[in-house]
DNA sequence: TTATCATTTGAATAGATGTTCAAATGAAAG
DNA sequence: CTTTCATTTGAACATCTATTCAAATGATAA
């Protein structure tokens, strides 16, 4: 038969509309997992609380209590951001004494958050 | 005075620490509400459901139930999503006698999308 | 008009998520 | 060792959000 999966039948009940294109796009869909993975990365960017804190980092290495400081809020709550920031891997910390630095882990998300303000300034 | 706001004493209870860095790094910090719409549209990209919506528009534009049966899901979860994206002015839609289609708004959207799955693929 | 059906809308529900609070690490200093 | 304190961790809570369901539009055809 086809070499692509089956369409689902029951979505719209009476007929098929556009079948070719539905299965041209279907063939060029990135693997499943990729989309989620794209989401996933873009949740992250989807706080200001991370949003201000990257932009924090953008112009030096800061500690936790300077962050904290700096958005008005408990080293806590930055702390936990931190954790999901550095777990996708969007900033890098080092330990200096009682202090762990922060800072933004590569020019990539430098780049993403440039091409989203774009849009915004539009 | 100070040309910056005031920072607020009880984040970290004990001293200041980098007290310069912060404050150099607030005067730098584009303006709450700017940070705070880019987060609401990084927020609009989080969804893995909306980003296979955008990956099927790369394509060609659809109708509501072409992208339904794409996807396997039912049309009025995915009208809700397609609400979502055009008020976001991520995709434009045209009507078609009872067809309604659906396209990506502008090449802004595929560079953001290209962007964020650079740093997936790494 | 009436029937058909693609799409939208609003309310309800379930699941995800950010902040707070209390407690635990971990490193430096006394 | 004990104290200090920056940071982390886990649980609880409140808020947000995506999907479902039922009903309403809106356009075409009979």
């Amino acid at each position: 038969m086809s070499e692509f999966r089956d369409l689902p039948l029951e979505t719209c009940e009476f007929q098929f509309v556009h079948e070719d294109t539905v299965r041209r796009a279907l063939s060029l869909m990135p693997a499943e997992d990729k989309l989620y993975d794209l989401a996933e990365l873009f949740k992250v960017f989807g706080d200001s609380t991370r949003i201000k804190i990257l932009y924090a980092l953008f112009e030096a290495e800061m500690c936790v209590c300077d962050i904290a400081q700096l958005l008005n809020m408990t080293s806590t709550a930055v702390s936990h951001q931190l954790r999901i920031l550095k777990g996708n891997k969007l900033v890098k910390s080092r330990r200096e004494g009682k202090n762990i630095f922060y800072s933004l882990a590569d020019d990539h998300v430098t780049s993403i958050l440039d091409q989203g303000m774009d849009h915004v300034n539009e």
